[in-house]
DNA sequence: AACACCGACAACCGCTCGGGG
DNA sequence: ACCCCGAGCGGTTGTCGGTGT
């Protein structure tokens, strides 16, 4: 019985029995679904395939730019644990964060040769990214006035015990914070050059985030 | 056209935790 | 107090499609 088990990916009578089932029953008890149904699957890959693929009310595609910001702050506050940032992005998965976070997030932080969780990483995320996501937020949003950026911000409670507020301006240093609205900073935005994020894609924010002006430029006020 | 490489996503695995007996 | 089992979580691996050579 053991080696009946089915692995690999579903097939859509797989969805479909697994989704009539849940939609019926509930979630829970999933080794009980798994028999019920028939499908020669583990609870824990029903219970898998449900959260990350059938559940009602999932978001699919791009993470947004919101979101992405989002996913930074929150990743500062309490690490890798997905199952806890998710909570503040609605039909996201936290699957799909964590896949987001190591195949972009990580990817700049090898592109400065450094560790995704090392201060330098964290620093230049403060002062680079996360300033560039702000703007690209605050741009959209003027451009549609109609439909306003969506930031879902978690109240900092007492457990909380991290720095991060949910304010950016208190994330970003005074002298660079200006750098998201006041152009007349030199140091904060000389190094980058308008549109070092430029792109045609939807969401292209992370594409050329460290060009060698960015790393230039962090090198000389974040590496020595 | 064929192959290699890479990124994105789906799925699995191992561990931990909590509840019930 | 201990054990067992189900559920959840985070890390890792597998797969597939797109792109470059």
């Amino acid at each position: 019985m053991v080696d009946d088990v089915k692995k690999g990916p579903w097939t859509a009578e797989e969805d479909s029995l697994l989704y009539n089932y849940v939609t019926v029953h509930g979630e829970g008890h999933w080794n009980s679904v798994a028999r019920s149904t028939g499908l020669k699957r583990t609870g824990k890959s029903c219970r898998l395939r449900w959260l990350n693929y059938l559940r009602p009310n999932l978001r699919r595609g791009n993470i947004t730019l919101q979101e992405q910001l989002l996913i930074l702050q929150l990743h500062s506050r309490w690490g890798n644990r997905w199952s806890k940032i998710v909570e503040f992005l609605p039909g996201r998965t936290d699957n799909e964060i964590k896949n987001y976070w190591r195949t972009r997030v990580q990817k700049q932080a090898k592109q400065l040769n450094c560790d995704v969780n090392s201060q330098r990483f964290r620093d230049a995320m403060r002062l680079v990214w996360i300033p560039r996501l702000v703007e690209r937020i605050e741009a959209a949003s003027v451009q549609s006035l109609s439909s306003p950026p969506s930031l879902l911000l978690p109240p900092c409670t007492d457990a909380d015990t991290s720095m991060l507020t949910w304010d950016y301006k208190s994330i970003v240093p005074e002298h660079m914070s200006g750098s998201c609205s006041d152009t007349s900073d030199s140091m904060a935005v000389d190094g980058f050059g308008a549109g070092w994020w430029e792109g045609d894609g939807v969401d292209s924010s992370l594409e050329s985030l460290w060009t060698e002006e960015n790393i230039c430029f962090l090198q000389q006020h974040l590496f020595d």
